[in-house]
DNA sequence: TCAAAACAATACTTTTTTGTACGGTTTAAA
DNA sequence: TTTAAACCGTACAAAAAAGTATTGTTTTGA
């Protein structure tokens, strides 16, 4: 239940593109030299973006890369999703069984199924529901609107246990 | 932004403490059966909710484990931190800086860090308002619980919002 | 008192992830 | 047409985490 540093570093830089004007791109060193990260490290996940099909790219002299849509329509679900991509394992509760069996111990009466089964769809529903273009608002909106979708999400929790 | 072996494994091994009636203990190899894992790698974790206050033992021959406390006084939260102890790295977005700077590049106007920090903020309420006990209630109750949390956290937000 | 079974602790191996290096291809411009 | 700067892609090295092995200590009970 952390942030991997690909997570991070992969949502900084879609960020950078997002804040350029309409139709402008970014070479990879301008990237690196704005998040103080290598050139090296900063092309291996912008090719993860490109791939995800989030990341146009221009090549030759004078490329770089530029988001393939507006920021408001890539939410950062997309973003950690295409950054995810190399990973050899992608765990969550319950995908992950013992070394030993083939399947899950606890198939059915899981203990933990169901308090890992609403967080992360919370957190699924966070980051749907927030775009690259929310993160641009700055502090105070982006905040808002986190706490927005909080109250929206409790709406639903609401109906649903009332009913 | 997953979850890690540790943190799941040791979470199961603590609900089969939980699950037992008050005062009686677990070896390692009954919890190893039970879990399908190895001996050496249960004995690795239970050592970590051991020191992290967690769990009692009893040693030699007939030993085990078993609570230190109810279970309804340990939250979720204290399992996921006893296990987190020998970890290297422990990010969370922003406790970690480029390979390069010294400090954060974005130390004021960070596009990420109310994302983040209203989704952690969730999270911990989470793990600190549920406890083993909440879990041990089975699907539906813990299922309702959990719902309920954010059901409250919906409240509070609601009152920070519209101050 | 001795043996068996269990916890304690650390060292070690393997796997995964992180981050770097480097050779290849593309394109603008002189 | 040549060169420089940038993307492309993979291979490689280093660090971290996962999981195993082993040795030692404790305790029960024959």
């Amino acid at each position: 239940m952390n942030v991997s540093p690909l997570e991070e570093y992969g949502l900084r830089c879609a960020v950078q593109l997002a804040s350029l004007p309409e139709g402008e791109s970014l070479s990879a060193p301008e990237i690196a030299e704005r998040e103080g990260l290598s050139v090296e490290y900063v092309s291996k996940f912008m090719l993860l973006l490109k791939r995800g099909g989030l990341v146009k790219t221009i090549r030759g002299i004078k490329g770089g890369f530029l988001l393939a849509k507006h920021p408001a329509e890539i939410p950062l679900k997309e973003v950690f999703d295409a950054l995810k991509q190399n990973r050899k394992t992608n765990r969550g509760f319950c995908d992950s069984f013992s070394g030993k069996s083939e399947t899950c111990v606890r198939s059915k009466g899981c203990a933990i199924r169901p308090f890992w089964q609403i967080l992360s769809r919370y957190i699924e529903e966070f980051t749907t529901r927030l775009t690259l273009q929310d993160l641009l608002q700055g502090e105070e909106v982006t905040s808002l609107k986190t706490r927005g979708i909080a109250l929206e999400n409790v709406a639903r929790f609401k109906e649903e246990v009332t009913v």
